[in-house]
DNA sequence: AAGTGGTCTAGACCACGTG
DNA sequence: ACGTGGTCTAGACCACTTT
């Protein structure tokens, strides 16, 4: 009953014309439409948002998903390029940025002496106003001194490349879906336990020096990853 | 309640130190259990299914979930090979393979003419026992006439590499979170709409030429994608 | 044949977001 | 202040799996 209600949800927000980030009318109202309980609307909602037809925004309602932002995370390009290049809106804030000792778990992947300092960025993406993603950047300071003082609500790379003189030769990257929990949760506005991807990435320069590591936990109906690969 | 529910199953699966697909008892003997309702056990359960503590085989019970599978798309090693070096099991089934003509999608993105002869390769990929992915092939039959009279259990680019002597040069992936619906959901024995990841390739040898295009649908908690990329 | 997971009903309360 | 989504109750039936 609930994927024969998920099909006419599906064409009703078609005949309605409902496009990208429309919010759709509330569960009580949908319920009553489509004569049915909330309890099995909302698993045909829950359902669509499965799937990335619609997503909700914590305790304000359900809406259209826009189409998925394809991103290179091979590409150093930044975000906000990326974005305006397929036509949308970008956005990024600061959240935090901090210099910190280097936790244990952070110099057995870059080799950093535990408490060596390094700086640590928290920043929020959005596109077209919708929050996509969390980001954590641990920078090596080496290098790049005073970082902290520039705007960072744009590429990081760009600064280090134009500011600093820094280029990444080699990355690493791990790749997997995880649900979003906790702090990531919270600042996406979804609730804990919501779907979403891990993006994990280590990067060296030429000379095996470690740059950067970098934490991604974006939205799971957000982004379309594309790589290239040779050889 | 039900993050508190899910902490104590949690703390209980330790305690009774469960591993590795060990059934967890049946939904109405851990409500009682518990003291709580089938429902929201259930929403504790959905909760760390989401998390990829544990997952279920349809209508058969919830398990726990074994660790994730490293993969590297951008390497042909075989997934056999991959999955034995990291102390697991293998095994693959061929579902079907028959030569086909080409259809419209397929010809956009390997420039194969419509209705033009293709192989079509359908195989489901399971570790420990457990079915992780279901694959599909599209083989560009120029070069490689009779492969579709192998043995098609272990991996195809051996097959086409020591048989027909074909490398990919270059390859193009594409990697999103996508629900997992219709005929994927049925043959992995999960509901429709469970969370699963999405990875498709494309390649072509060092003339440009189309060798193979690749659909892979993952258990979302099966696997972790491991990229290197240079440059 | 029995038990299980999947689904559904018809309510209810609460905390949070919005006006 | 109101309406909303998020959560919960205490049942029930069915189809499928397992015994």
């Amino acid at each position: 009953m609930y994927l024969q209600l998920r099909q006419r949800l599906v064409d009703w927000i078609k005949e309605k014309n409902l496009s990208s980030q429309d919010k759709l009318p509330a569960e009580r109202v949908l319920a009553t439409k489509f004569c049915t309980t909330r309890v099995t609307l909302r698993q045909a909602l829950a359902q669509l948002e499965a799937e990335g037809v619609i997503f909700r925004s914590n305790r304000r309602g359900w809406y259209v998903t826009p189409d998925r932002l394809s991103y290179d995370p091979s590409k150093d390009i930044g975000f906000n390029l990326y974005v305006q290049q397929q036509g949308f809106t970008p956005r990024t804030e600061t959240i935090s940025k901090q210099l910190i000792g280097t936790p244990s778990w952070l110099s057995e992947k870059s080799g950093l002496l535990v408490d060596t300092p390094v700086y640590h960025f928290v920043r929020r993406r959005y596109v077209d106003e919708r929050a996509l993603l969390i980001e954590h950047n641990y920078v090596n300071p080496q290098g790049c001194g005073g970082l902290m003082q520039l705007n960072t609500d744009d590429s990081l790379w760009q600064l280090l490349r134009d500011e600093f003189n820094l280029k990444p030769a080699s990355r690493k990257i791990e790749i997997y879906p995880q649900a979003l929990v906790d702090n990531s949760a919270e600042l996406l506005s979804v609730n804990t336990g919501s779907a979403g991807l891990y993006l994990q990435r280590i990067s060296h320069d030429e000379d095996g020096r470690f740059l950067e590591f970098d934490h991604e936990y974006w939205l799971h109906d957000a982004l379309k990853l594309v790589v290239n690969v040779d050889g």
